[in-house]
DNA sequence: TAGATTGTTAATCGATTAACAATC
DNA sequence: TAGATTGTTAATCGATTAACAATC
């Protein structure tokens, strides 16, 4: 009943393509022409796509709108869903803004931040509360998800605020490993982790 | 001989709080203190530390000191490695900001851009040089990893030029997959797709 | 010693890939 | 039809977890 989670980042991936194709005026697309998109094999692809239930017309690949109907139908909730970014450093900043400009299902719709010289700050369209009022915000906006670009020494106590307020899904961007309860969902990202395991793979190719 | 990704990722987390341990002064750590920081069982920990080599003084837990010297052995280069940012928008100056209040043997000594109002430009005491210097400087500065940052339509003819020039791996922050020999190591993140399967779960668990 | 901890092999789990019958 | 493509089961691979003997 639930996709397995691999499954679920492809299809993210495969719809932002889908919806590329669409602009191009491509109406159907072969399991292989998706798989080289994504430099992954065709099989992949249909495996994925026969967890999602939907089948092709045979011989003709898939319909690329009917496609990206059926993986909105999945990962997308009918109203959207409200997110909020907690610390606004240059990070939180830059991520804002990034996301601002893209997809609209996912609504960034609030800051938080403990400095009084941010607070009131609107960014990209986006304004910045006291982390103080947090509970009243989430509550008032029905905020779900969070983004947490805090610095580290504030991770772990911010986390377990974020949890008590009733946030159900978390994506951070911390150095430090969040202690959650079970039922919310975290997504951890840690980019000088991602970057020291490339120098590693360099390094040892080196030889 | 290669250690597996993920134990590379764990042993680049574990060192941070070994060194945060080292600073309150704590000596010796159990396997089971380090799994609690880092939310994993003990046995994963002790499968890690297995593989790269290191025997503790039984029963009295590892020594941080000693442990975080193997960690470096294994994770740094001698003389460390040097790496550009490409793509001077907010997430490349955020990332590029980030980066250099960190960890000391990854440099980031340059930043690539084609908008000509960016070139010359210092952020975080990094200059940023136009793309079309890539090779003369990439040479010169002996740069070996990238971190991408460039806009999705510019990143595959941008992702080929890093490879023409000899660019060891690279860190994409595009929404791109790019096209890369196996030569050139590759690690993708996708904030997006990040942030939709949180979404994702987030709404299954709702019910 | 008894209890706690480590190091390591075997079992399990989750995800990918191979194989192939069915379809157009 | 023959060739290309899909949908699905079985095999494989990589990583995690369970089990447990060895050590202090």
């Amino acid at each position: 009943m639930l996709l397995p989670e691999r499954t679920v980042e492809r299809l993210s991936e495969y719809r932002r393509s889908l919806l590329q194709c669409l602009e191009e005026g491509k109406t159907h697309i072969y399991s292989h022409e998706l798989a080289a998109l994504h430099h992954i094999t065709a099989v992949q692809v249909r495996r994925d796509i026969m967890f999602v239930g939907y089948t092709s017309m045979q011989r003709k690949g898939y319909d690329v709108k009917e496609l990206v109907g059926v993986i909105e139908d999945i990962l997308d909730s009918r109203k959207g869903l409200n997110v909020a970014v907690v610390g606004v450093g240059n990070l939180g900043r830059a991520i804002t803004t990034y996301f601002i400009g893209k997809r609209s299902k996912l609504n960034i719709i609030a800051t938080f931040d403990v400095d009084a010289n941010k607070i009131d700050r609107v960014i990209s369209g986006v304004k910045c509360y006291p982390l103080s009022r947090l509970e009243e915000i989430v509550r008032t906006k029905d905020i779900s998800i969070v983004i947490m670009t805090v610095p580290a020494d504030a991770a772990r106590e911010v986390a377990s605020q974020l949890v008590e307020v009733g946030i159900r899904g978390i994506l951070n961007f911390t150095t430090v490993s969040l202690p959650v309860t079970r039922d919310v969902y975290l997504d951890e990202y840690d980019m000088i982790t991602s970057l020291e395991k490339v120098a590693y793979f360099v390094k040892m190719s080196r030889k």
